[in-house]
DNA sequence: AAGAGCGGCAACCGCGCTACC
DNA sequence: CGGTAGCGCGGTTGCCGCTCT
């Protein structure tokens, strides 16, 4: 039995949009608001669209701050950063990037980005079939939601992270092993009634991913009582656990996605302790420094520190890396060496609740 | 000059999640 | 508590312009 369609088809109309349909559905929003209703928006504003239509109409490309055009030097590190580190989540990454769209990053990673990476290691293919060779490069396995998930991937190691960051570090003439940064998403609670989150009240634990050892990333407990991999700002180096978040939210001007995110259920450990996962680095352990960069003013509305310091507090607001940590990383079969709570694993994935994911070991395709 | 191939991007599609009834 | 409507996301497709042969 499928799922009833969203809309009548029939009455719909598809493909690109005019002048006309633009300027109605613009004017429409910006007098009446969605009315948290997008499917019935297209009927009242006059249009015969489907409301997902208008949606994603409006999102990314009619709202107010939309940054169309050559992504920056800056941009490109924040898309390679994340991606390498949490995948193509690109509502995610797109909410570390103020003014530029989920499918905007998307179509940017897929057709240029990917290829300034890959262009210096990997030899482009033989024939090329538009659209179907795009995902060669593989983000991470990343413990996803039930939403997405990785597991059915193969095993198949064909890009080293390392010499990905190689090849953007000499595309850029700069070296990332200062630099490399960290998946940074801030989170906001539904134990708060506000969209502002002091970070400090997320419970953080050490972890080593590698050699690095990573310990300023909250982690919270979901609803079922598992634990959650979470990337996040930072916080204090206590530990507790609280309700589950899910969701994202808007800025009410900018409609600019906020993100707070819940990743990945794990198990418990041996030691029936709640299990997380932190990046970070041997060095920069809960150090603070000198304040964010343009593109963590997002972040910064929702995660305000009464220290004016950026949510990493260092230079590098994302957290740093060593290359050579990555390499390491990289290096024997791709595979992680994790340490939670004092307790080694050999893979990332080897607390994962095995009842939702088979896959054991994280991979870099 | 023409057609095939390629690249870029807007838009669509299907599905998971969640709030609501 | 199950069913359903709506939302949001990531993957995919279609179209169009440019380049190459």
């Amino acid at each position: 039995m499928g799922r009833a369609p969203c809309c009548d088809k029939a009455n719909v109309k598809k493909g690109p949009w005019s002048p006309e349909e633009d300027s109605k559905l613009k004017e429409y929003i910006e007098k009446q608001g969605t009315g948290g209703n997008w499917i019935a928006l297209p009927q009242k504003a006059g249009l015969k669209r489907c409301g997902k239509s208008c949606r994603l109409r409006w999102l990314n490309y009619l709202r107010p701050n939309i940054k169309h055009g050559e992504f920056s030097d800056e941009e490109d590190r924040i898309i390679c950063s994340l991606f390498a580190s949490i995948g193509s989540r690109w509502s995610i990454i797109a909410a570390q990037l103020p003014g530029r769209t989920d499918n905007d990053i998307k179509n940017y990673w897929n057709t240029k980005l990917k290829k300034k990476l890959m262009g210096m290691h990997m030899a482009p293919p033989s024939h090329h079939h538009h659209h179907h060779q795009r995902n060669s490069l593989k983000p991470p396995p990343f413990p996803s939601s039930s939403h997405h998930n990785y597991q059915n991937q193969p095993l198949i190691p064909s890009q080293p992270l390392s010499s990905l960051f190689k090849d953007l570090s000499s595309t850029y003439n700069r070296s990332f092993s200062s630099g490399f940064e960290i998946p940074h998403l801030s989170m906001t609670s539904n134990n708060f009634s506000n969209s502002t989150t002091n970070s400090s009240l997320f419970p953080t634990q050490e972890c080593l991913v590698g050699s690095m050892q990573y310990n300023n990333y909250p982690v919270k407990k979901n609803s079922n009582q598992n634990n959650l991999l979470m990337f996040g700002s930072e916080g204090s180096c206590s530990t507790s656990s609280d309700g589950s978040c899910n969701q994202i939210s808007y800025d009410r001007e900018s409609n600019i996605k906020q993100e707070e995110m819940v990743f990945q259920s794990f198990d418990q450990d041996q030691n029936n302790q709640p299990m997380m996962l932190n990046y970070g680095n041997n060095n920069s352990g809960c150090s603070t420094g000198s304040a964010g960069h343009d593109h963590h003013h997002v972040i910064n509305q929702w995660c305000e520190r009464p220290d004016g310091f950026d949510h990493l507090g260092a230079e590098n607001t994302l957290g740093y890396c060593d290359l050579e940590d990555v390499k390491q990383l990289i290096s024997g079969g791709n595979n992680l060496n994790i340490s939670v709570n004092g307790s080694k694993s050999n893979s990332l994935f080897s607390n994962v609740d095995e009842n939702k994911t088979e896959e054991k070991v994280m991979y870099f395709y």
